[in-house]
DNA sequence: TTTGTATTTATAATAATTATAATATAAGTT
DNA sequence: AACTTATATTATAATTATTATAAATACAAA
C-alpha cells in the first residue's frame, strides 16, 4: 500500500500537483475499498471517518483529478451516481464489470476481452479505440443458484 | 413510420399502457432523430416545437416507460446526463458506440460484437447475460484525418 | 351520465455535483 | 527556520438533472 502510494505521489509531483493530506486520505480509503465501486458520497464518508475536518467538495476534486490521471475510472451503472474504481497499477484499459439485475452486486473482469472486438472496430470502422467501458448485465452465480432452490 | 408507432401502440396495450398523445409526440421525435443520442432535456424541446402544451416530467415519464419496455435505452456516456437511443426493432441487445474524445460526437455500431465475450463470460464466470453496454472512447475517423492534415 | 383509473400539468422537492470566496497549507527558496 | 506564492481546502451557495406531489383532466367501462 505504501509503495502504491508512494508511486502515486510521484505521478502527481510529475504533474505538479500536490499530494495533500485529504488527497492521500481518499486515496487510502480507495485502495482499502479497491474491489467496492464507491460513489462520492460513500468515499466522503469513509474518510471523513479518519480524516472528520475533510469536505465534500474536496472530495469530489480529488476523485475528479484523479479520473484525470486515469489513477481511478468513473462509472455509472445508471442509477444516478458516479462511481470511483481504483485502475490496477499499470492497467492500460478499463476493465469490466458485471451486474446483476437481481441483487445489484457488481463483480469485476480484469482481463481484457475485447482486443479481437477492438481490432475490427478499428479495422471496419476506422475508429481508433483508447478506452473503453464494458458492462453484462444479467444474473450473478449466486442468484441462479438461489432461483434453482426456490422453483424446487 | 406509421407502422412502427402502430407496433409500439400495440406493445403498449398489451401491458395496458395507453398511448397518449403526448407519449405518441415523443414517439415521433425519437423516430425522426433515431441516430441521436437525446438527453431528455433535447427531447422535450423537440416535443414543445410541435405540442407545446407538454411539460418536462412528462417526457421523463414516457421515457422512463419506454425504457422499461425496451423500446428505448437509457444510456450515459459520462456527462452528467441520461441520453435516449431507440432500439432497432427487434433487436435483443443495445448497440454499441464510439465516442470521440476529441470532437465528441458519436457512433453508432448496430452488429452486435460481443457473442463471443459473452460466451466466455457465461462458461468462465458463470454469469447470464441479459444485456449488454459497450462504449468505445477514441478519435474518429474524421479527426484522424483532421489531425494528418494539420500536422502536415 | 357516472364512476374509477390512468395520465398530465405545474410546481415543489430532492439529490448529485459544481462554483465561489475566504482561508489555510505544501513545498520550494532564502 | 521563516518567507513566499501558487495551490488546495473549507463552508456555503448555486446549479442541474431528476423525481415526487397534488390538483386537474381525459378516457374507458359500467
Amino acid at each position: 500500500m505504501e509503495h502504491r502510494i508512494e508511486r502515486i505521489k510521484k505521478q502527481l509531483h510529475s504533474e505538479s500537483y500536490k499530494l495533500t493530506p485529504q488527497r492521500e486520505a481518499t486515496l487510502r480509503v480507495l485502495l482499502e475499498r479497491e474491489e467496492d465501486h464507491l460513489s462520492a458520497e460513500d468515499v466522503y464518508l469513509l474518510v471523513k471517518e479518519k480524516s472528520p475536518e475533510i469536505g465534500l467538495a474536496t472530495v469530489y476534486r480529488t476523485l475528479e483529478l484523479l479520473s484525470e490521471l486515469k489513477i481511478v475510472d468513473k462509472i455509472n451503472f445508471g442509477d444516478g451516481v458516479s462511481r470511483y474504481d481504483l485502475r490496477k497499477e499499470g492497467a492500460k484499459h478499463f476493465h469490466h464489470h458485471l451486474v446483476c439485475i437481481e441483487c445489484g452486486s457488481v463483480e469485476e473482469i480484469v482481463n481484457d476481452l475485447l482486443e479481437d472486438v477492438e481490432k475490427i472496430v478499428q479495422s471496419e470502422w476506422g475508429f481508433q479505440v483508447q478506452d473503453h467501458r464494458l458492462t453484462f448485465h444479467g444474473i450473478c452465480k449466486q442468484c441462479q443458484l438461489a432461483a434453482v432452490k426456490t422453483t424446487q
